[in-house]
DNA sequence: CTGAAAGCGCTTACAG
DNA sequence: CTGAAAGCGCTTACAG
């Protein structure tokens, strides 16, 4: 359903301030525009007619005849809810301020579908560099595109069939960082919560998991292994049948925010004893005592901001992929504080039970 | 700074797609756009020789000539990072789903002046709607687009200096049944954490805030009432300050999300006793057992939504000015768990001393 | 069912 | 320092 939009008419234009001024509208336009070149005299009463005439440019016209130029970039992400992906676009949005340019967002649901319908749109308005987090897995339909000189920035997960700069994180280095931390404390039955294997980074985090477990002489579980989980509330009731086997992990990595958030909420209730370290932070995460892998979202926004500005200035060239690092953050106590069972909260000892390590 | 932008040539247009399929211009644009009045082996040749050449359609040059009716509305908000604005902006997102508008957004940081420059913006690409959560208080350089028929509708806050329609919160009712509750259970001690009083959003719940102390019988004590609280870290040392005091107040009203978490973390370390109601719920609140008045911010959006397309669609009329309900949720057991030094965190009993009652 | 001409509101490329 | 003409890529308003 498209909505009918009625037009509005009645705007001053650039021609109407020049009549006003007594000038033509090439001049209107310079004095406007800032250029030198104008007298003072002429500049003050062209600048008189806009005022008095509310003129306000229109630069649809201004792109339209400039060609591509447009001061607009496309920003196409998962969905405006999920923290992670508003605060990639308040990094992008804060690589962009002070160079005039607009932010268009559109959100896909991961749903490749809708990618191709919104970054259609995007393209049809020209936008001047395109951001992506993709979640279609065949980007060749960009490929006309690129080769018209159209910046494109992956976001999170890496192009696959088209020639593009990407943004990714590091996955692996400190989800094994935090394995063999959990292997050295003596945990063996470590379980791992993920989303999807078609999603890049779990398949990454995942394999990043294994590998570690294998280094430390731990033969990957595979009945530990909870995949294609999408929200909270999933992880939450994975994170308590784990707990409810017959033989529970005794540690819980949780691979993206929402299952992180889940897996708290249950292990908040339910097992204060489990170990637990989460991928991305979240609010009072630091408070709780958990131990996380984190990484900033706003960096990677900021980041494909830059290469961005840099890529509409420059042209497109040697395409770039950028791995950002993770950091691994060990909250709580490193005593397991089971040891009596009703630990107390007071004092700056973190929540009971929720050190990362035991 | 301004980046330098090059041009972009080479694109296919309308006209080399009529070319190449033998037919004007006018015919080859019916084809595309879906109009009837083509023959079928006509609209066949123009599709065909649209693919071939990659036509993208340039909307810039469409908009231009159909006057003001761009695809494309406008949002204002704070700041991305904060989950009440992108959860706003979540909600207008999803509003304008289904009906081919983009979604250009601007953050204002909440500078008045950062505010007139991306609004200037967004007039300037000629959006058919603006929203925004306004940081400015004299909006009076939007008379002349609301004359022309230009929807403006203001989120959150009112507008002063212009006629608009407005979604807001009720920001009284339910502020005042939390400080009820908490009266009946006895408190008299009770503390308002707010942000700056020259927002509208804190000055109208703390009014509520003072009123229902009244009606309940307590004399507001202004040593309880602290503003101009940003952040969570400012809320969180606050808290701490509030708490060390000699007759600390045993029960404390946070009035924004980010005052919410702050004080909650210094609650959690410092003094599980203290009575709690925040307002906007937050990740792991429910969990954590703690009182909210909760809003929605993706419904705010997702109504301001709304009513753009209405108004886009039908005109502006008469200026609603809606107030969305808000809703106290009361967690936690409503015994005070302190009376034991040792709270339990296992089974399904709240955080310590979280509960939102006494 | 199809097309030629004009125009949306600017900027470009000249000419003076 | 200033201006007249043409054009960006579409759609409008006609005419056939």
């Amino acid at each position: 359903m498209t909505a009918e939009i009625p037009p509005r008419q009645g705007r001053t234009t650039l021609q109407d301030v020049a009549r006003l001024a007594g000038v033509s509208a090439k001049t209107a336009a310079r004095a406007i525009n800032g250029e030198s070149n104008v007298r003072s005299d002429t500049r003050e009463r062209v600048f008189t007619a806009a005022a008095t005439l509310k003129f306000r440019p229109n630069r649809l016209a201004r792109e339209l005849r400039q060609s591509a130029r447009t001061g607009a970039v496309g920003l196409v992400i998962g969905n405006l809810d999920n923290p992670f992906y508003s605060q990639l676009a308040a990094g992008v949005d804060h690589a962009l301020r002070e160079h005039d340019l607009e932010l268009i967002i559109a959100s896909t649901d991961d749903e490749p579908e809708r990618e191709k319908v919104v970054v259609q749109a995007m393209l049809e308005r020209r936008v001047t560099a395109l951001m992506l987090v993709p979640s279609a897995t065949d980007h060749s339909y960009l490929e006309g595109e690129r080769q018209l000189g159209l910046p494109i920035i992956f976001l999170d997960r890496p192009p696959v069939t088209v020639v593009a700069d990407s943004v990714l994180w590091d996955n692996h280095t400190d989800v094994r960082k935090a394995v063999h931390e959990l292997a050295t404390r003596g945990h063996r039955r470590i379980s791992a919560l993920a989303d999807s294997p078609e999603l890049f980074t779990a398949t990454e985090r995942l394999t990043a998991f294994r590998e570690a477990l294998t280094e430390a002489g731990i033969a990957p579980d595979e009945t530990l292994i909870l995949t294609s989980i999408h929200d909270a509330t999933s992880a939450a009731s994975a994170t308590a049948d784990l707990l409810a086997r017959d033989d529970p992990p005794t540690a819980i990595i949780a691979l993206n925010n929402r299952i992180s958030i889940g897996a708290v909420s249950t292990l908040l209730r339910d097992d204060p004893t489990c170990a637990f370290v989460g991928f991305d932070d979240f609010d009072l995460g630091e408070t709780l005592g958990i131990s996380v892998v984190t990484n900033d979202p706003r960096e990677m926004g900021n980041y494909a901001g830059q290469i961005a500005l840099r890529r509409i200035r420059e042209g497109t060239g040697t395409p770039e992929r950028i791995s950002l690092p993770t950091r691994l953050v060990q909250r709580g106590s490193g005593e397991r504080p089971a040891s009596s069972p009703h630990p107390s909260t007071r004092g700056s000892r973190p929540a009971p039970g929720l050190s990362g390590s035991d």
